[in-house]
DNA sequence: ATTAGCACTCAAGGCAGATGAGTGCTAATC
DNA sequence: GATTAGCACTCATCTGCCTTGAGTGCTAAT
């Protein structure tokens, strides 16, 4: 198991055919079924290198009598130098059409259709983040009255995301009141991010108590915001793994989707997606989580904004057409970000 | 197959006993295991009455030399006259406790938590819709200004739902200007639901085209609105489907969960739930979707300040502990209810 | 009307042998 | 020295067969 062992062009030729074929099949492949494909070698001189590149970690055997399957080890080889990335065909884009037609307006909405449209074309289940909000700006701040000592706060923060949240006044205060001080704090607080908003002192006048109370809860609410929108991970596609023989195993599949829906292992792994590096893929164990050992992820990085990013990505079974999904899940987020540039400032 | 034939007592007993027992191991029953509970009558009394049921169809064997099966029939006959109701055990609510103990402050929020919880005690799949805003009225708007022509419009609609949308100017308009027109639409429309908005006429004045047409744009966006909230379902707990035994087959479970993740269906089913009376059962095939006829649905509608009701639910195997499952269900539809009406005016 | 007794049915589980895909090794070939 | 044909060997999978036992329906006794 050492690692990252180089190999010679022959090597590399075979190690990418069983990748090939055990992810069209699923079913380990045997030294004559390679023949077939490289005309070059016998299936004598494969089974040579077979052995090989089992002893050194990339390919392993299920049972003595059974043919070759890619190791994780095998896979990470494949992908970091084997692997050719598919243009996205003109059927996959048409596939994604309808849902792109009619992008709605909101950011949740957007990113669920994205979801939507890349577990289509991907066969296993999509993930997507909210984009991170990270100190995000104010840029607009409203007040309803709700009765006499409760307002409803909406925020308007950087990126046109609207947030609402209801508080308890210090003392009455109805519309009129609420309008006046919302436009006074307007002016005060627009630009400041949270820790801003923390720091800005309402200038001496009517109804100072009130105002300095408000500047604490609207800090205190958007702290919260920028907390929450970095978990939120939509995902769509669970049906798709279904298809999977891999999940013939139902425990298995179980726990898949177990961690899927409860989010809190996977915001973790997401979490730790390099910033921007085109497409990364995260192969069976290298994720870390026993659950998804025979799993692997595909993640990229969507822009919102200047600043801001969101991560959207695949988790499917190890076998997986890499050099498929990752074309697709870029495609699909470079969708995302010029959808969003419509709708963000 | 007669309709809904009426048993005499021991019959009763007899069936809910099978109920009882095929919903807690999960195995056809026999003659014999039912004796040892309906001491009374020995096994062969009970194999005739056992015959009697299977006749009119209440009850079906799986095969020559297995036990009885209730039917949907059958569940149908125990669900309307035998089942009695548990009441939701203090396990049970210690278990939900720390999913309510947080509750967060918006609607989708709660929704969430709600789906979250009822998933957890019941086992299956949980079905949240969003309350149908069926007309909502306007209680406030604001205008916030994106660039000099487009500007982001900001609904609180009744119940405190908060919707944004960016529009088009028709002419340049920065946010002093903005502001001014904000408040005199909201003088103008608050209270008016899309209809009324629609039919308001602004008086003359300083920007009497885009006011118009801010009207005009309003109202546009409070239809869009009406119509997309009805549709919405949140889910949550399709991991429990997997441990159920009867969907031990994959391809039986994928089309379930198809059916969960792709909506269409559910929507319509959910759609027919009749408004409030209690909880409704629909069981097995009487859903009438053939992806889901293992399965039944218990539903029932949790109210959203006064007018506005959603529906609440959950979709599991057919043999599922509807004696439980039901009141646990209208618990969570309550307990959504009172926590909207801290957040609703 | 109920029940004990019994022959009968049939799914499920275990076992033995056949099948065949695929291997590793050896010896022949280029 | 590298390649390859040949071949014995391994072992999961499939098949058919048998056993087991749960559960039945029927008959005759209570």
């Amino acid at each position: 198991m050492e690692h990252r062992v180089p190999l010679d062009a022959r090597k590399q030729q075979i190690l990418k055919a069983v990748v090939a074929d055990y992810t069209r099949t699923g079913i380990p492949v045997g030294s004559a079924a390679l023949a077939a494909h490289l005309a070059n070698w016998s299936a004598a001189t494969i089974r040579n290198e077979l052995a090989m590149l089992g002893e050194v970690g990339y390919l392993i055997q299920p049972h003595t009598s059974a043919g070759r399957v890619p190791s994780d080890m095998g896979y990470r080889y494949y992908v970091d130098f084997l692997m050719e990335e598919e243009d996205v065909s003109a059927a996959v884009r048409r596939q994604m059409e309808p849902f792109f037609a009619n992008m709605p307006g909101t950011l949740e909405e957007i990113l669920e259709v994205a979801a939507t449209a890349l577990a289509v074309v991907t066969d296993a289940v999509s993930l997507v983040t909210a984009p991170g909000t990270g100190g995000s700006k104010l840029k607009h701040l409203d007040l309803v009255s709700l009765d006499p000592r409760h307002a409803l706060l909406v925020l308007v923060l950087e990126g046109n995301l609207v947030r609402q949240q209801p508080l308890a006044l210090a003392r009455d205060a109805d519309q009129t009141i609420l309008s006046a001080i919302a436009a006074e704090l307007n002016s005060l607080l627009v630009g400041l991010d949270a820790d801003g908003v923390g720091g800005a002192a309402s200038p001496p006048g009517r109804n100072l108590q009130l105002r300095r109370e408000l500047i604490a809860d609207i800090m205190t609410f958007m702290k919260t915001v920028d907390a929450q929108q970095d978990t939120l991970i939509l995902h769509d596609g669970v049906r798709n793994l279904l298809r999977q023989p891999e999940f013939g195993d139902v425990e298995l599949l179980r726990q898949v989707i177990a961690v899927v829906e409860e989010q809190r292992l996977l915001s973790a792994l997401i979490a730790s997606v390099d910033v921007d590096h085109g497409v990364q893929i995260v192969i069976g164990r290298e994720n870390g989580v026993a659950e998804l050992s025979r799993c692997s992820l595909v993640l990229t990085t969507y822009r919102a904004g200047v600043t801001r990013r969101g991560t959207i990505g695949v988790l499917g079974p190890t076998r997986m057409p890499y050099g498929q999904v990752a074309p697709r899940a870029r495609f699909v987020a470079q969708r995302v970000g010029r959808s969003l540039a419509r709708i963000l400032s």
